[in-house]
DNA sequence: AAATGTGATGTTATTATATTACATCATTGC
DNA sequence: GCAATGATGTAATATAATAACATCACATTT
């Protein structure tokens, strides 16, 4: 079973087809390339992808990449609820992978951090750039 | 003695003109509309911004928001040596105020989290989304 | 069935952000 | 002077995102 199939009932043919495209990359997409790769199923503007990333990135199914201006389908069982937006990344900038990870204790310090300066948070954008495991050791 | 003065006789001519352009804005601008600032003191180009900018950046006299966009001067005597993005931002969606923090506490967390998943860590983005304190109390 | 409302789509054009490629100029060292 | 280097100017292009408007599909109501 898909990690996403049981929203996957709820999405219209574009927002599947666009789902497809990022599932089956093995890394981020930009929403140009998405749109290329979608041309053969009859995608002809970009609005059609933006649209269907919106609701993706809604649904907790997408994440949207801010440094990288690309998208990346969630890489846990689906981000949705309490969750959403509660994730951070680590991008290797040799080989453009990109984990996706949870870590409680950091978000902890994030949100007193929030606290302290008096800011209510409502979004935590943490993007790690570096080198991954694999290409560290190459 | 404004703040960035120690470098500023480094710069050349463009880089002070983009520089200044920051300082006096309280806010974030994006390079367009730096470039619309400095049209009358010669710029016609969006690359004699943005080549300013990524000197400005690598002195660490600016910050590049990576959710934004845009380019905020450095609010801390400047970024360079250590501290070099160890740094993050608290950016208000109401009125696009932005302010620059530095935690030891986070900064540690990350880089303790980044070793965990063993990932050679270059550079940590981290842009905070909500509501500042002033805007808050409205 | 006709009328209406709603959400998804399609299409064109435009705006916003960033880079490539190449020419020119200024300064320094020889 | 002349070469090397770094800064600048300019035009064109690439990439990312949105605005505006028309149409379609389907359900609800009358």
């Amino acid at each position: 079973m898909g990690k996403y199939e049981a929203s996957n009932t709820d999405l219209t043919k574009n927002q599947k087809l666009v789902m497809g495209a990022l599932s089956n990359a093995n890394g981020p997409l930009s929403a140009y390339t998405i749109l290329d790769e979608l041309r053969e199923h009859g995608f002809r503007a970009p609005l059609q992808v933006y649209r269907a990333l919106e609701k993706l990135v809604e649904l907790g199914l997408v994440h949207r990449l801010e440094s990288l201006n690309a998208f990346v389908a969630c890489q846990h069982t689906s981000c949705g609820g309490d969750r959403k937006e509660n994730v951070l990344f680590a991008i290797c900038e040799t080989c453009g992978n990109v984990q996706e990870l949870v870590n409680d204790k950091l978000l902890k310090t994030v949100k007193t951090l929030a606290s302290d300066v008096e800011f209510n948070l409502s979004q935590s954008v943490i993007e790690l750039r570096g080198q991954c495991a694999n290409c560290n050791a190459k």
